[in-house]
DNA sequence: CTGTTAGCGCTTTCAC
DNA sequence: GTGAAAGCGCTAACAG
């Protein structure tokens, strides 16, 4: 960044102080009314602005806010950023975006660039990695450098903190609710990425429908890991066993059911309802379209910046909150009946 | 942020001054190996980090980049993001989000928020609106404030300015006369958003390819403006028109093609094939899948940012760089011959 | 090898 | 109503 007007220049020009200008650019009632006018005029003319980075130093607080999330490939993620993104701006802060790709390496990295005084507070995802380890030394770096956060999304088990989840379990249970009462009672959870707190919370959720209709198998919940195999193994399971509906803990997982099942003929939804989690572009414009749980992710992410503002408006209280956002189930044709 | 650990308070500790922390602490060759070392240890033991704000005061640079995008929500834009975000991370600069939403006040705004000393430079994609007026005096304020940027994906018809582009024309071009080639002379280009620079040139590549071949008509190119009336509209036209390709100049286009076109049980690819723009998500997990330009967004980012790295580094060289980032045709289901 | 000092651009207390 | 001066945390010329 090149030179730029400062105080002190526009001091010199006008033949006054620099503490006249400052406080005449910030309507001081010290300064008189003449004097402000004729320094903003000049402040105008000159182009001046002020310097955020001084300002920041001065001020010890950079109306920046953090953020690290794990994969921004991700619609869900995206649609969270753009709720983050768009309350912080509204509530004038500016946001410095990490992403962790899902590694703890890089989350690390990032905590480590984000703590140096740039920002105000962090909101944080965990990465799939941070939720698979018991290692959170990097986490408890946060509260020891005493850098204000909020985690979204994902919780840290052992670590309390402020955050904002959405409410998987009861997501989960309702939706296989659905399934259970329209569909019938050869209902499956197609499961991936379960070291996730987000998909043990949806498999809890699940099981305790299947439950409380006395239809629940330890086959009940069908756990899909390789990314590769998805077709192959989605195929093999629908061609040998009966099913009437299918939850599935993520988009990609119901896309893959839906575009088997109807490979293989299988009539949607009359004879199998599937439903998936975390709607994204894809769920609306498959055909057929397809059945989610939408975990207004834009809306968690206004959440953990109000959040956020509260907590770094009350520094003194160390008060843990935990917000949470109610899911919605948006019915398409794959549960159309 | 609360208190932290500062030089001068390490210096106290220390019993040695504040510029003798400061250069050990930068190894300094004006330091004693000892002393360094005692300085090491005790701003370890205490957890000092050096805060950035006011080492970018002192050196007048941030490392920091300002990136904005028109649409977060679009997959196209979150991997230029994400190209751009690596990229910065991965030569140590931090990256400031903001989101136009395809208007020309919030862009303005976000301008506003970026010039202000927080960034070294703005990595800059002008919103639909910007394109579509003649007023740029926000865009060349920017230069007025000496800040260095590059545009990315689309241009800035009359500002001379460095920047990444992708060879929309030629791509058009190229997957136009595929559709000729291997389909058949009643080739169309599905267009929206046409104000878009990158529109204007996909709509030029395609037709010069339609005149090569003296098979270019008025009604080659159709214009589909309002988003709610895409299906309809495309129904009543694959209805009414013998179709052999269809070139679609947007993502979403494709799909709404190929989910009309299947539902009117016309074969693809056999008689009818289908390439879209923007390689998204949707179009590798659709049924049929959907060939697709794919722009590489992802490298027109990393692009991006090594452009602005080096014009940081030669920031009396004011030379103009434009570079093109060629794009890749994609072959799924819908061109499978 | 270490310390003093000035200064980055700004705010703010305290004098005048 | 205005100005001088200190200081936010850091670096770097210059002195010692």
């Amino acid at each position: 960044m090149a030179k730029r007007m400062t105080i002190k220049e526009l001091a010199k020009i006008l033949n006054v102080s620099i503490s006249t200008v400052s406080k005449a650019l910030n309507d001081s009632d010290e300064i008189s009314p003449e004097t402000i006018k004729r320094v903003k005029e000049t402040a105008k003319l000159y182009g001046y602005r002020a310097n955020f980075i001084a300002k920041s130093l001065k001020s010890q607080s950079t109306n920046t806010l953090g953020v690290i999330i794990p994969d921004v490939l991700n619609y869900f993620f995206v649609q969270l950023l753009h709720g983050i993104e768009n309350e912080a701006r509204k509530q004038g802060y500016n946001v410095m975006t990490c992403i962790s790709h899902e590694k703890i390496s890089n989350e690390k990295a990032n905590i480590i660039a984000l703590t140096n005084g740039q920002v105000d507070g962090i909101l944080f995802c965990p990465s799939e990695e941070t939720q698979n380890t018991i290692d959170l030394t990097h986490i408890e770096e946060l509260s020891n450098n005493n850098v204000p956060f909020v985690t979204f999304d994902r919780s840290l088990h052992d670590i309390k903190a402020s955050g904002v989840l959405s409410n998987d379990f009861f997501s989960a249970y309702d939706a296989t609710n659905y399934l259970i009462k329209n569909g019938g009672e050869k209902t499956y959870l197609f499961a991936s990425h379960v070291g996730l707190s987000v998909m043990k919370e949806r498999i809890k959720g699940f099981k305790q429908a299947m439950r409380e209709h006395h239809i629940l198998k330890d086959s009940s919940v069908v756990e899909i890991s390789e990314e590769k195999d998805y077709e192959v193994f989605i195929k093999e399971f629908l061609a040998s066993t009966k099913v009437d509906g299918i939850l599935t803990i993520d988009e990609l997982l119901s896309v893959k059911a839906v575009k088997i099942a109807t490979k293989l003929k299988i009539n949607i939804p009359k004879t199998l309802k599937v439903i998936g989690f975390s709607n994204g572009e894809i769920s609306a414009q498959f055909s057929p379209s397809i059945s989610s749980v939408d975990q207004r992710a834009g809306l968690m992410g206004k959440e953990a910046v109000t959040l956020m503002i509260e907590m770094l408006k009350n520094e003194n209280s160390r008060e843990v909150v935990v917000k949470t956002v109610p899911a919605v189930l948006i019915h398409r044709e794959t549960t159309k009946i």
